[in-house]
DNA sequence: CTCATAAGGTACGCTCCGTACCCTAAACTC
DNA sequence: GAGTTTAGGGTACGGAGCGTACCTTATGAG
């Protein structure tokens, strides 16, 4: 009783606008209470409809929790442009520790553990966040900078540059939830990737 | 009824006695089956008491899951000594990624993931997996191919230290569970780590 | 108008966590 | 050695939550 959607009428939803209703009650679920409080009788009553209906579109709830988190994380990331490399790679390590340390990023960790068990829900993950996109911004960060000649030729390697975000998940694995300080990402530019990346060629 | 551990006569065990038959049993659970058939009821049976005895002494199910493994995983860390630093470099890392793919790293995760909002429990998780130790052996690796003039002065920097591991836990969480492929880990060692320590000199 | 399809409602089985209660054996005290 | 405290054993239960079954009822297509 009392779904939190709008169900004036005696109106029965179908189709896509049902299962639309049942994605944006479980990514508000997401959203203000996290996985764990995103039962399917919760998701249920606030769709204002019922498990029946979630079931036969997702197998399970963690397929639900992926389906509703990619519906909630749209972000489309820009690659940030400050002229120099350094200033390049801090902005891009401060809005990824921003998603991190944010709800969003605690909901993005408990799936990925809940999904642990499913490839193919954790390729979706992976699509949705810090995945392939991630590691294609830094490689043309890195580019700009070899054009710039602040940068060793050698340094677009796409494993140099999964190097940051790799100390930046390191650190939230190291430390329990809270956010990264600043000072630990300036830290992982000045102390590793900007040696890493200038001084590379000498060894080539 | 038939518990599997040894309780032959009428005798009660008490304290450290029944403490350490409770911890074997979760521990073989977490070695046969994994954390998620690591019920309560089930380490009661196999260790013969009840759930009343566990319930004394640790006050969760993942409490008893992270003593049980510490309680299995006593490895200590060797550090290599092959008199090169790549040498010294790609042992550990092997010996990382030979930990992380066995169950038992996978069980790891499981707990790493259910104590995800217990600070006191991922600290004795850290301790025993891969945390401060693994840090200090990559020093001291770093230390000795300074001494050797393999490396720079100041690549023996924490920071720098925790680049490999951070790398290798980066391809656990990218790909999905299965073993991390011998090329990866000499990549890391020779398109980072290697260029990273020996090139680090030029810029600071 | 008829009828297959899909949504709604509800109840249920199952597993498992954590707790409560009472009984009894072991250890400690004197 | 008898009494007392402590802690283990047995068992049952409440509660949450996932996933399923079954039937009823509205919707839309032919």
């Amino acid at each position: 009783m009392a779904p939190d959607q709008q169900r004036g009428g005696a109106t029965r939803r179908r189709g896509a606008a049902l299962e639309d209703a049942i994605l944006r009650a479980a990514a508000e679920e997401l959203r203000t209470a996290g996985y764990a409080s995103m039962t399917m009788d919760r998701v249920a009553q606030r769709a204002g409809t019922n498990k029946n209906a979630i079931y036969r579109r997702w197998p399970a709830r963690a397929a639900l929790g992926v389906a509703a988190y990619c519906h909630l994380a749209d972000a489309e990331l820009r690659v940030p442009d400050t002229g120099t490399l350094r200033g390049d790679a801090l902005a891009l390590l401060r809005a990824a520790n921003a998603t991190w340390s944010s709800p969003q990023g605690a909901v993005l960790r408990d799936l990925l553990a809940a999904a642990a068990d499913d490839p193919g829900l954790l390729t979706l993950l992976r699509e949705q966040a810090g995945g392939s996109s991630t590691d294609a911004a830094w490689l043309t960060l890195i580019g700009r900078a070899v054009a710039r000649g602040e940068a060793a030729a050698g340094a677009a390697h796409p494993r140099v540059a999964s190097v940051p975000m790799a100390l930046l998940r390191g650190e939230y694995a190291v430390r329990g939830l809270p956010e990264v300080p600043d000072e630990v990402l300036t830290e992982i530019v000045d102390e590793v990737f900007l040696p890493l990346v200038r001084g590379r060629a000498i060894d080539v």
